[in-house]
DNA sequence: TCGCGCGACGAACGTCTGTTTGAACCCAGA
DNA sequence: TCTGGGTTCAAACAGACGTTCGTCGCGCGA
């Protein structure tokens, strides 16, 4: 319960959200249509050119409101990334309230995988957030791949948790079955999905997301039970 | 057992390997050093000059010996998938065969796991060609990606073998169950061992590929025996 | 009303990119 | 020895890229 104390709920930085008071109309038009084509085509495929096009604007907004193409990619990852970890801080704390402190396997993987999964809805505008993410994260600079050791103080919740949750294990278990978890998370690219469609023959519906965590969390789970 | 008849143990094209026996020294010498350097930091941001400077040869070898930068992906990618493909297939033909056409679970997805991490191990002179595949395959090309789909008649013969396995599932669940698979395949690349390393503390170790393998059989098994 | 500053704009800059060119080179076969 | 096809080479090409520049327009505060 110690690891779960809900001190720091957000672990990225205090997030600005840029100005969204000042009706800055350009900006958020900008980051908007970067992330959509990021997330869609890679970073490299994406010039300044096609973001400023498909946002409308003037090719040197970019370099104006951001710094630079790099900062841009850079400011749309920590706020996503922010969003998300303090989705899944949130849930996890909630779970650790309902069962005093040692919530059981079960809820520490749906905190990890509800919130992306929620956002990946069909009917949820932040859809092309968590592709963008899982781009991100393969894809990224330098820089960012610095910025997601960070991003480990955040999964440190989710370890310490479940080794409460199976002090049986090594803890070594623990984070190797930590890492098979998240790599299931980060293959739902749209790709794959399509690609795991065509090979069920039409079977696999990707818009159910409320059964995929479902079906996510009984593998999941399963696997984490064994041993 | 129809599924696993041996009658196309290799899936790709008929791997011309282009010609070893005339000693072409710069053609293979492009070949690896292009194939170390997409491993290592990605298709697009590699220049063919950075190939040729490593390779030591001219910049023109890479468009005279491959067309082109991108032939150059895609033979690499097709050469490597092949020899993979062809080693999944082998050990799933040995297991069916051991089990009169009908193998476990835990052996079919050891002939999905063993190859790549075989050739992870750092002994391997192989290791860089699994980073450089699982790279591919989230930054390949759109003709790279129609290839993959016919990847997807290799998979199918997992999937069958998984089927009959598990009769009382249902096959889309197989299907998902697979998809959740490959994806901790295509999660153990250097950047995201580095995380666990930084995360544990130290208590993962990547070279003992023999104990990942049985880490991921263990969990997986235990995953697809749910429910 | 004036002046100041923020933001948007078109245009240009310098660099890096993949690719092509045409000549030099090498070695086997006549 | 001469010839020719395959290979390597330095050099250049045309285009796309991220970024920067100087200017202009608008609205707010003095």
């Amino acid at each position: 319960m110690s690891d779960l104390t809900p001190d720091t709920p957000e672990i990225t930085a205090p997030e600005v959200v840029f100005d969204e008071e000042t009706h800055a109309a350009t900006k958020s038009a900008v980051f908007n249509a970067a992330e959509r084509l990021f997330a869609l085509q890679g970073f490299q495929n994406v010039s300044v050119r096609d973001i400023t096009a498909e946002a409308g604007v003037n090719l040197a907004s970019v370099n104006y409101h951001f710094g630079s193409k790099d900062a841009l990619l850079f400011a749309i990852f920590r706020r996503r990334t922010g969003e998300l970890n303090r989705e899944r801080a949130r849930m996890l704390h909630e779970a650790s309230d309902r069962h005093a402190g040692k919530p059981p396997v079960r809820e520490i993987l749906a905190a990890l995988f509800a919130p992306p999964l929620r956002w990946a809805d069909p009917a949820n505008d932040r859809r092309i957030s968590v592709q963008f993410i899982i781009r991100a994260r393969s894809e990224g600079t330098a820089e960012m791949r610095d910025a997601l050791q960070n991003d480990v103080s955040h999964l440190a919740r989710f370890a310490e948790a479940l080794k409460t949750a199976r002090p049986d294990l090594a803890p070594e278990t623990v984070y190797w079955r930590l890492h098979f978890v998240l790599g299931m998370i980060h293959n739902n690219r749209f790709a794959e999905f399509d690609r795991l469609h065509h090979l069920s023959g039409g079977l696999t519906r990707e818009g159910d997301v409320a059964a995929l965590l479902t079906r996510m969390l009984d593998f999941a789970e399963a696997g984490f039970m064994a041993g």
